[in-house]
DNA sequence: CGGTATCCCCATTGATACTG
DNA sequence: CAGTATCAATGGGGATACCG
């Protein structure tokens, strides 16, 4: 048994859940990656998630200390976000469950159209 | 974009968190392991997971793919869950989540009790 | 034993409006 | 722009009962 900030985990695997297996955690943490986006470029990178929900997972993500929250003090507010070294040192493993999705694909449906990990970020990140 | 079963995904990463990102899921897959399980050894293992969720969400692997369920005919009946080979291709990236996880629980909060991957899952294994 | 089938609640999420 | 605040709605998930 783990205890942790007031909470009781029967094994590591359910505390890391518990730190990003939020509904949009891992997918805000991939799209991070190594850059720093504003909050704007954030939601546009993922239009699923509402500005409530993201804002949410966000401030989560923030309390666990995997990602740093940069204020410009400017009207229009700016507000920057980018992954501390504990949040970047999950992107190995990260990269790794993308190619896992991948390999998965193409033996299921082998005729899909090929895909790429880095390519589906660089489609986002182009204004 | 990405098309599979009928979804469409943005990129690889939101295809694998629907095929492993659901509640349960991951904590599933990790205690099943290597191993083969009856229902209520799983049942057993998690004891946070209801059985209507627990068969749901083994229904769900099940479909994907990543869970074999086989079921001897017999009174009482016997059900034996295990993983498939894309399932188990999956656990050295959950080994490295869960270490992942311990690494950051020590450096947090250096006090605490060491902790250990295997350790966590032989606990509910003997008897 | 290993499930379904029902009922039902409340927590998560969405939608909208407002603000520094 | 990057949020809060509020209210409303939906569906995830719990509790219970029953079945092959």
């Amino acid at each position: 048994m783990i205890y942790f900030k007031n909470s009781e985990y029967q094994c590591s695997m359910e505390l890391t859940l518990e730190l990003i297996g939020g509904k949009w955690k891992s997918l805000i943490l991939w799209y991070l990656g190594e850059n720093t986006l504003r909050f704007s470029e954030l939601k546009k990178a993922l239009p699923k998630v509402t500005q409530k929900m993201l804002t949410q997972q966000l401030r989560e993500l923030e309390q666990s200390g995997l990602v740093n929250r940069y204020i410009y003090t400017q009207i229009p507010p700016k507000v920057e976000y980018s992954l501390t070294p504990a949040g970047k040192s999950l992107l190995p493993i990260l990269t790794s469950l993308c190619e896992w999705g991948q390999n998965y694909v193409n033996e299921i449906e082998p005729s899909g159209q090929p895909t790429a990990c880095q390519a589906d970020k660089q489609l986002v990140s182009p204004k």
